[in-house]
DNA sequence: CGTGTTTGACCTGCGC
DNA sequence: GCGCAGGTCAAACACG
């Protein structure tokens, strides 16, 4: 359970920041990619605290691992944060955590679920907004927080909770492993 | 009318 | 035990 979401079934979200953004969002470039659990279980507090200690050792994952290009991204990988999914801490966990900090002006990206939104909360690490979303496929209980990055207000941190228990709509267009293929092709610009 | 968003209230965990 | 902060609920509302 190291590697969450390497080979997961739900890698769609990475793609599709790509390939599947309205066209008024240009800009959008996956720069950093973090696996979250237990270190935020104890109390560094959530994945924006951590994203503010990184300016010395920032735990960083350059994606080309997924063979499509990040912009901005020139950092080393060798910071990926190998997570237990031990779920020591008191409260039961739907499943690992992964949080992305993306450059976006939009802070809704369409990772090719739906996702119902149920909450929004100033938090006090942060002067931005954090808005908490939940899938809305039946049955599914994978939530999503989204919120802007204290530091650089360009970036939305998003963090991942869980995993889906069904595919991706777009799957049903583009399945992952066709997608690779052309992933080169159509997203290396 | 169905679906999604907004937003204040409420719940829960944690530190003191 | 109390207060704070983060997370969730749910009624009201908006919109297609």
């Amino acid at each position: 359970m190291d590697f969450f979401y390497f080979g997961n079934p739900n890698p769609s979200h990475t793609h599709h920041l790509h390939n599947n953004m309205p066209p008024s969002s240009p800009e959008i470039a996956l720069s950093d990619f973090l696996l979250l659990d237990d270190f935020l279980h104890h109390h560094h507090g959530d994945s924006l605290s951590s994203q503010s200690t990184e300016s010395s050792e920032k735990p960083t994952f350059s994606d080309t691992t997924h063979g499509f290009t990040t912009g901005a991204t020139s950092k080393n990988n060798n910071n990926i944060i190998k997570c237990k999914n031990t779920n020591g801490g008191s409260k039961a966990r739907l499943g690992p955590r992964v949080a992305f900090r993306t450059k976006s002006e939009l802070e809704i990206m369409d990772d090719g679920y739906k996702w119902r939104k149920y909450g929004k909360k100033s938090v006090k690490s942060s002067p931005n907004l954090r808005n908490y979303y939940k899938c809305s496929s039946g049955g599914c209980s994978v939530k999503k927080r989204v919120e802007r990055d204290r530091e650089d207000s360009s970036y939305v941190i998003t963090t991942y909770e869980g995993v889906h228990n069904h595919e991706s709509p777009f799957t049903t267009y583009y399945s992952p492993i066709s997608f690779l293929h052309s992933d080169h092709s159509t997203s290396s610009k």
